[in-house]
DNA sequence: CCGGTTTTGTCGCCTAAACGACGGAGGTTT
DNA sequence: AAACCTCCGTCGTTTAGGCGACAAAACCGG
């Protein structure tokens, strides 16, 4: 009832961002991730992405620098989008978390693998910076909520997460290069102290129940 | 190779649809048929369609009068679509094909009423025509594709698709107003007669293997 | 009955998207 | 080589859509 909002602020720097755009964005993302189930990416072009998400061509270029950018763009919705589906909004830093994040990780990158037709030429490289900075935002969310002690010695949040991040990467790729590799979650189990370790090391180092 | 099109019939008419506008009516009728499985139709509001939809709420106006519109527009579509999926294109006119045709429809009203909650208060007569005149497309393309022999007393191929129509339309409510209904496909051998004979009176009178 | 709320249509201004066109960079075919 | 594709990336123009705002209607509880 109180329409004292006279004083619009529009002009808030970043100013909200137009519907059509989000939406543009989606259809280019979604038309892209269904291609990549069907060609190899370099059988897809520009047209074939327009195309599919009914955008025209050049609306493409107004929003991605290339196909290489929406790679780069959809890998990075679609970790984030997992991640924050299977850790409940909010969740803090414990052992389970941390198991279901590397989990997630694993079957993320086998789906890829099972979906998406070879060869992937120079693609790994893109796509693992996307996961890894994914990981590194979850990461870092869960040590700096930490009431950190901070003892002069003690790493900080950044390089915990950074080297954190660097670790489950590796563990995934680990785990997709085995010629049998058995059930995700039984491997991260084994590898779970293996990362966990250097997490802990921040902050909290009286009376956590976890190093009990 | 030529390039001789220089001319180019751009002021045409019809001028080819603009790609959005496809678009925005696809994402309007499909957020419509949505939210018809979740509300009845006096609960939704415009601004509901347009925000599922993605679109905004003037845009909705842009392209249809109301939601007594939209409604009338979707149901078009959507039956439309039911009966050209079930009739490869272009099939001619025979006792099996119309039986199809039967069958579709009486599956599609099924449909609506198990899935969209009621009430529906004065809607049935708006979607009654829509599925009635996409009948009466249909028919009419079989009748005069058929080789009419046009006796003086014969009915045109309109009276007869159109009579055809209703009869159709009718015994598909006849069937859903069944207490305890058996499968449609048995009930429609059992009508088909009924309709059949409204329909064969049209052209071709000799060397037909139908009523032969 | 009457205020308050919600929904409905409609307006004008501004922005994102569609389009045709262009030149240029690979890659085939002849 | 030259002719010919296809795809790329960018330009200027036109148009559909987003938005705030508005009055009129419909709705609703007091």
């Amino acid at each position: 009832m109180l329409l004292d909002q006279e004083l619009v602020e529009k002009s808030e720097q970043v100013r909200k961002e137009d519907p059509r755009v989000i939406r543009t964005r989606q259809l280019l993302q979604q038309a892209f991730s269904e291609l990549m189930m069907e060609k190899s990416f370099q059988d897809i072009t520009v047209q074939d992405i327009a195309g599919r998400a009914t955008v025209n061509r050049v609306t493409f270029y107004a929003h991605f620098q290339d196909k290489y950018a929406l790679l780069a763009h959809t890998v990075r919705a679609m970790i984030r989008q997992r991640l924050h589906s299977q850790l409940p909004e909010g969740s803090p830093y414990n052992p389970e978390n941390l198991a279901q994040l590397i989990l997630t990780v694993c079957e993320f990158l086998d789906e890829i693998g099972r979906h998406c037709p070879p060869p992937y030429g120079q693609l790994e490289p893109l796509m693992e910076k996307q996961v890894r900075e994914a990981l590194y935002e979850i990461l870092h969310g869960w040590l700096v909520e930490n009431p950190t002690v901070g003892a002069g010695s003690c790493p900080t949040p950044e390089q915990a997460a950074m080297v954190a991040s660097w670790a489950i990467y590796g563990a995934a790729v680990q785990w997709l290069q085995q010629e049998q590799r058995g059930p995700a979650g039984e491997y991260v189990r084994q590898v779970l102290p293996l990362i966990s370790g250097s997490l802990q090391l921040v902050g909290d180092k009286k009376g956590d129940p976890l190093t009990a």
